[in-house]
DNA sequence: ACCAAGCTTGAACGACCGTTCCAAAAATGG
DNA sequence: CCATTTTTGGAACGGTCGTTCAAGCTTGGT
């Protein structure tokens, strides 16, 4: 009955995503957000109601689809310490290549925002949680698949490796070298397969 | 042979440094600056040039109060193990107390400033070596001391630790529960002590 | 006491911020 | 093919941003 909108909601949701990942809220402009999606101010605040609600579906399309993504790769058949040095080393080369200097939305909105935006701090939380309860999963598969050792709090490990994570990520945006991340990765792999033996 | 300036420039930096630090730089306007430091708008631009040097000024004072007062407890005398996990609880603590939803400025300003400003990015760079650096210090002393196995990796330990704290930041500012910022930080000692035996 | 130097004050600047509004264009259902 | 509904383009809004300016005030040196 009327006439259709021009853009495709997913395509703007993509392109915002990745001016906020690079810049953060407070730097990128509505202006910018014009100029890099190609999409009106009046039809932006159309959809979207306004900068933060467009932020926060930015902040909801990074989680659906680059954070889900990552982590489907954990639940992949195998050895689940293979999966997880897969996934760190998919994240170390992501850091030094296409991802240079990004980090991670997730993590950089933790920084900017959550302290004095509750919409922000809720979804973060959440998203984090899906992470940490993912590396859960897998080191529970990993204890039943006798890699890691059985005794072991699966729950601290997957916290510890959730807080090392974070970590990369905030090196990867300031100095992106792959040998310092490879370093903290190779001892954070160490801990889950040989540590808690003394 | 001058009026001599009313204000004290150390007092006047903690005080920028605790709003940059709880907004960021962007979130954070002169009007506030001018507001929490009670000095006039004139005065902040004579002595720092404008909100950019100010800004950078503020990161330089808490790197030389805040954060070289925290790494110099790992110099005490003792063992290095024990010098560590004081510093690690003291970062905790202060997360969840008086730092509550801080942070660290470092690792805010990482995030939301260096890469899109050479000048913070130069100074965090050699802030973070400057911690890594005391990890790195800290670690051959336990090698020493026989606390750490003498073959592990030094350099690669003390950026596991610098990352683990980086990771610990973010998840203070996000969400600062005690046990879960101890899980990271009991199963990353665990690391040191027995990690590498297998 | 007087002068010069430099801090303080408060108002004012232009620019850009996020947001809104309105008329024109377009595409569907009847 | 018209009527209706929504999008679209672009101008315009008030507000706040960071910054500057000109004018007084306070000091130290002579």
């Amino acid at each position: 009955m009327a006439r259709p909108a021009a853009f495709e909601r997913e395509a703007v949701l993509e392109q915002a995503m990745r001016l906020f990942w690079r810049q953060g809220y407070e730097a990128t402009s509505v202006q910018e957000l014009v100029d890099a999606t190609g999409v009106n101010r009046a039809s932006l605040y159309n959809a979207f109601g306004d900068k933060h609600g467009l932020f926060l579906a930015a902040v909801d399309h990074y989680q659906e689809s680059v954070s889900c993504l990552r982590l489907a790769g954990l639940e992949a058949d195998g050895p689940a310490l293979a999966a997880l040095r897969r996934y760190l080393e998919e994240l170390i080369a992501f850091s030094v290549g296409d991802g240079r200097r990004l980090g991670c939305l997730i993590t950089n909105t933790a920084i900017e925002m959550a302290p004095r935006d509750p919409a922000s701090e809720e979804r973060l939380r959440a998203g984090l949680a899906r992470v940490e309860d993912a590396f859960y999963r897998l080191i529970r598969r990993g204890q039943q698949q006798r890699e890691i050792a059985a005794e072991r709090d699966a729950r601290a490990l997957a916290r510890f490796l959730l807080g090392l994570v974070q970590g990369l990520r905030v090196l990867a945006r300031l100095d992106p070298q792959e040998d310092r991340l490879r370093d903290m990765v190779e001892t954070g792999l160490a801990t889950l397969s040989d540590g808690g033996c003394a």
